[in-house]
DNA sequence: GCGAATTTTCAGTAATTACTGAAAATTCAA
DNA sequence: TTGAATTTTCAGTAATTACTGAAAATTCGC
């Protein structure tokens, strides 16, 4: 009886999701599956395994992990008296988080602020380059404040951060006090009155 | 003498850059295109303009147009005189990734939260299932976390929600009240104490 | 309404990306 | 070492996605 047949419907359809999610990112289809059978599965899974579960060829899987190990989603380990390599997700929820943010920083977000701060260096030659370099210079900086202010939250202990996500009102109460120190008028949005509602 | 000889180095970089990021998200290379395009140009551009000068088909631009519509990344204008249609990218860098992060969430979160709700509500039948629904609770309650406090942030007015990606320290500093009072340890990171010097 | 200007659609084709099986490479126990 | 077990590579092919030109549809001034 194959492997397959065990696969239960709630474990299937989580699969597929992640398999059409997957490719709605620039990862395929089956590298997606294949995170989410081990992300799903109690145990950690060799490669043989994950082949007949999803039906993939072997080639395929062995792509795939690799692929997987590259972006630090799945951890080799080995069991004792075997010789295959068996791989699993990370059991906490939020160090995934935090690894698909630093990969993904590490492959779009720096070579895009690197590509911007190489273009603000040059001279402009006409109005064209000058009006297109000015729009580079405020694309770089939301990027370079928005990643300099996610550094300081993800660096945070786990329990830490998830503490700041139910606090956002919080935050808004600091903004206020800062503003009437230095004399702003602080507009408090109703959207940070139901924050404040829920953290209450 | 065709439009494309008046399209300086810089900008052609930004553009391309923006073709290959493109591929890398779900998005096409052409749509990137023609994203960047926009948004270093200083004034809206009609299809024809842009198709000559990136050199696409007609009908490329007129779907890749269509799809940034979709995603609500392109305003369009009409000139006075001119029955052509002219696109234009937001002026403001923050609502346009106001905007990106609502569509990401529309059409990847949503979805995502809605199927592991559908998923928990079943009946285990199999200790597979079981397991599988456990880490599914997990996904779904740190997504559901992580959007609720976006929210907050998000629906803030733009100069406060800048303001606020200054003060990570604050927070953390407030987190530390918190848990003085509630006689927790607060272990304060390297990291935030970075962010303080920064913010002071 | 007519017709020129403009945009959209879509079938066909090109280009890209994904997947496979077979063969090569690696690993490790004996 | 040898060789069985296992993993990786890769050339060929399948599947998917992107792009084009031509034709259809729409829009709007007259």
């Amino acid at each position: 009886m194959p492997l397959q047949d065990h696969f239960p419907p709630l474990n299937r359809e989580f699969v597929a999701h992640f398999g059409e999610m997957g490719s709605r990112w620039g990862i395929n289809r089956t590298v997606g599956q294949i995170y989410a059978l081990l992300f799903i599965s109690p145990n950690a899974l060799n490669a043989d395994e994950i082949a007949e579960t999803l039906e993939f060829s072997r080639s395929n899987v062995s792509m795939g992990l690799k692929e997987l190990q590259a972006w630090r989603l799945v951890r080799l380990r080995h069991q004792p008296g075997d010789r295959r390599e068996y791989f699993e997700a990370p059991a906490d929820v939020w160090e995934i988080f935090r690894v698909l943010a630093e990969e993904r920083r590490r492959r779009e977000v720096e070579p895009t602020l690197s590509m911007l701060r190489t273009a603000l260096l040059e001279t402009p030659k006409t109005d064209a380059e000058r009006h297109a370099q000015a729009r580079m210079r405020e694309m770089h900086d939301l990027i370079d404040r928005l990643m300099t202010w996610f550094d300081d939250v993800q660096k945070l202990a786990p329990e830490t951060a998830m503490q700041l996500m139910g606090m956002g009102a919080t935050v808004t109460r600091v903004l206020e006090l800062k503003d009437r120190l230095t004399g702003k008028s602080a507009a408090r949005s109703n959207a940070a009155e139901k924050a404040l509602d829920r953290a209450a």
